[in-house]
DNA sequence: GCATGAAATCTCAAATATAGAGATTTCCGT
DNA sequence: ACGGAAATCTCTATATTTGAGATTTCATGC
């Protein structure tokens, strides 16, 4: 845990607030970080002050609005976001399923933006929903387009769940099936992170030197055995590169550095 | 602006990241805060390993995947979003508008879940949007049914804007209109907010000593004259009434105290 | 209305972590 | 491999943070 400064504790209180647990009294704060009883106050007052917690009625402490609101800010100007939204419901409509944007955040992959066929659907992959790094084909379908210097340490590090994952024995194995990917545009995946779930991915592009996103279909099998997977597969390309296009225009209209 | 210790410094930090401007470059935030490069470069580095913000190739920073995710986390484990949620899709199914929630901070209203009759509606009021305090059914609703001890400060505090707003002429006209709407049940308004939209809206509890939210349905005026008006009020306060009881129920299940 | 206990804030000195100038290294494109 | 910009490091003076304990505020019951 080694030694913290003040804004990584801070931040470590901020942590505590997690899936597991989204209410906290003071005490059980101090208890959990060791942290004495006016510093403890003060990192709260600020934070209540800038809106990251909100106390609630029965004396404990929660996230606050700032975080609903710096989400939609993000979500509201996000050029990828925008420019998706129209095409998620045109592939949520033609197929039965979610339709996904997944961005790409280095060392995490997070759900951007969703629209289901059916409410029945709905759950399943919300915006803010993170995915697993090296397995689905949301993930191939990133990593597949990335320039050489950074796809081989990646595959290299996350070798072995590549292989759990079935996409071969030996690091060879693995790279010719990341080329194959290259060669067809987009990635398909069967029940790699969803058991019966099928997923197609293809990348999105902003005009840097590798991908920045996917979008994905992703279906029951047994919906996905009524329709022809290339045919999918082809049509996520054609939204994809669509899409990449008004980004590469945007980002070269907003600043003029290639990259 | 007076002395701000490192958090608020910090914090000053994630404020330049507004509407106004997504992304900043180091120079900028520099020139923008008057910090030294090694300090900002020390704010930036541990608010990007816990992913409040991200660098984009060009160098600037954003907002990161941290926001998302903690936003997703609020969402999903949000008692009144997940209990809301069927009644706003039942009402946007009955009426043609915007059926949305709007949790009370304090000193903001936001709103929390929406959900939309049709397509082009979609973007009126989505989670994040922030509210005004003194204007609309919305703000009516939720005021009115504070207890007294903090319902006077509030009105006379905001007093001006409730006058705007077409209330009342002094303080005791102004009393007599969130007297009505507590002997209704639910506030109307007429174009306070957004010209040409009619709001309705029921306040929301959870067992504590006054309102939390708000149930509220956002029509078009033309839309609105084909509708019962008071039928849809009730509506609403039956829903609400629903929904405030899961909550109450919850909340009672949840600590054992009482407010 | 006042007493009671708990929760939050304040005081202040000691100690410690922070800030920033300048040197240094890393990174990136050529 | 080179050059320029971007990011990090070193190190000390200084300003800030910390926490024990006293104090105030608040909420509740009586």
């Amino acid at each position: 845990m080694a030694i913290r400064n003040s804004l990584e504790r801070v931040i470590a209180l901020l942590d505590l607030f997690s899936e597991q647990r989204l209410e906290w009294s003071p005490d059980e704060m101090m208890d959990a970080l060791g942290y004495s009883r006016p510093t403890l106050y003060r990192y709260l007052k600020t934070l209540k002050e800038a809106g990251f917690l909100t106390s609630m009625p029965s004396g404990g402490f929660t996230l606050g609005p700032r975080v609903v609101e710096m989400d939609f800010l993000m979500r509201s100007s996000d050029r990828l976001v925008v420019h998706a939204q129209p095409h998620l419901e045109k592939i949520a409509a033609a197929y039965p399923g979610t339709a996904l944007v997944v961005r790409w955040y280095g060392h995490k992959l997070l759900c951007v933006a969703s629209e289901c066929s059916s409410p029945d659907l709905k759950t399943s992959y919300p915006r803010g929903r993170p995915m697993p790094l090296a397995r689905g084909a949301i993930s191939r379908a990133i990593i597949a387009f990335l320039p050489r210097r950074k796809l081989l340490p990646i595959v290299t590090a996350n070798l072995e769940g590549l292989q759990d994952a079935g996409l071969g024995e030996d690091l060879d194995a693995v790279l010719e099936v990341f080329r194959q990917v290259r060669r067809t545009g987009y990635a398909i995946a069967h029940g790699e992170v969803t058991p019966g779930i099928v997923g197609i991915a293809a990348p999105l592009f902003d005009g840097g030197s590798g991908p920045i996103a996917a979008l994905c279909l992703s279906m029951p099998v047994d919906e996905a055995a009524r329709f022809d997977t290339v045919e999918i597969g082809e049509s996520l390309s054609r939204s994809a590169a669509e899409i990449s296009g008004y980004l590469t225009r945007d980002r070269i209209a907003g600043s003029a550095d290639a990259d």
